[in-house]
DNA sequence: CTAGTTGCAAAGAGTTTGCATGGCG
DNA sequence: CGCCATGCAAACTCTTTGCAACTAG
């Protein structure tokens, strides 16, 4: 799709490849270039192009009608299936192995075809656990 | 929260009832039920207030945005997952023990605590498998 | 009668699009 | 120089909200 190497272009995909775990909003990306860097209607355009071409994901957050966007890299997300933390927003990436598993499994005892591509586990990280839960007002006393 | 039972809530849940794995927008929905007899503000404030009370998903589909909600019977979501075909729409429900087991795999091999209640496996159901792949003008000849 | 609900229309928010300008090749 | 990409602002769509009228209990 892209046939032009454009500043803008260049400044989104050294963002996204400088955070491939993470989700952001095309607001807040547009926010980390420098509103002044590149346009929102860019952001949304680039990102549109980058999903059609399989190297980001779109995905909705929460209940809100905002969409979120992360960075694919294609190796690592191979067969793998997806586990997105609910508090940090990080996603980490089930082997291929227990994949494969659960896909097998899920196949066998639901009759049900798993998509790997879609397919996104929530919840909390390993970091998120030892940090505790999200205190609601300060720390526990 | 609900203090009165007025028709419209009456309809509105009457129709959820009657298709509890499936998932509509707010306007397939305000549809279904004649416009002429819920507004649609009040299909929405409704489905609010059920998602509140847990009765009811609120889930993001695709690439769109627009809000689905589905139906939960309480029992029958209890500790389990669900599966989504990204075909018919349907939701099918992973066995409890088939869940546990997952959550098990997954804290184990990667230190992730599995929500239950967030997570949506998606692919295909058996059914949509059967009936194979979405025809993409008419029949395969 | 009183307070929760409804409907309508207007306000909001995120995303998309039309069009002139700008820049890559 | 030609065509793609950018920016801006207007257009769109889904969802929320304010407010007066309505109605369940």
């Amino acid at each position: 799709m892209s046939k032009y190497v454009t500043r803008q272009r260049k400044v989104l995909l050294d963002c996204l490849n400088r955070h491939p775990d993470e989700t952001f909003s095309a607001q807040e990306i547009a926010g980390m270039l420098g509103e002044e860097s590149v346009s929102l209607s860019s952001v949304y355009r680039n990102l549109a192009e980058l999903e059609a071409e399989g190297k980001v994901r779109r995905t909705l957050k929460g209940s809100v009608r905002e969409s979120y966007y992360q960075f694919l890299d294609g190796a690592r997300c191979k067969n793998r299936l997806h586990l997105t933390c609910t508090q940090c927003g990080k996603t980490a990436h089930m082997d291929a192995e227990e994949a494969r598993e659960l896909t097998r499994s899920v196949a066998k005892r639901d009759g049900f075809l798993l998509d790997k591509t879609e397919t996104i586990l929530y919840g909390v990280c390993e970091v998120c656990q030892h940090a505790g839960p999200p205190e609601k007002s300060e720390e526990t006393p």
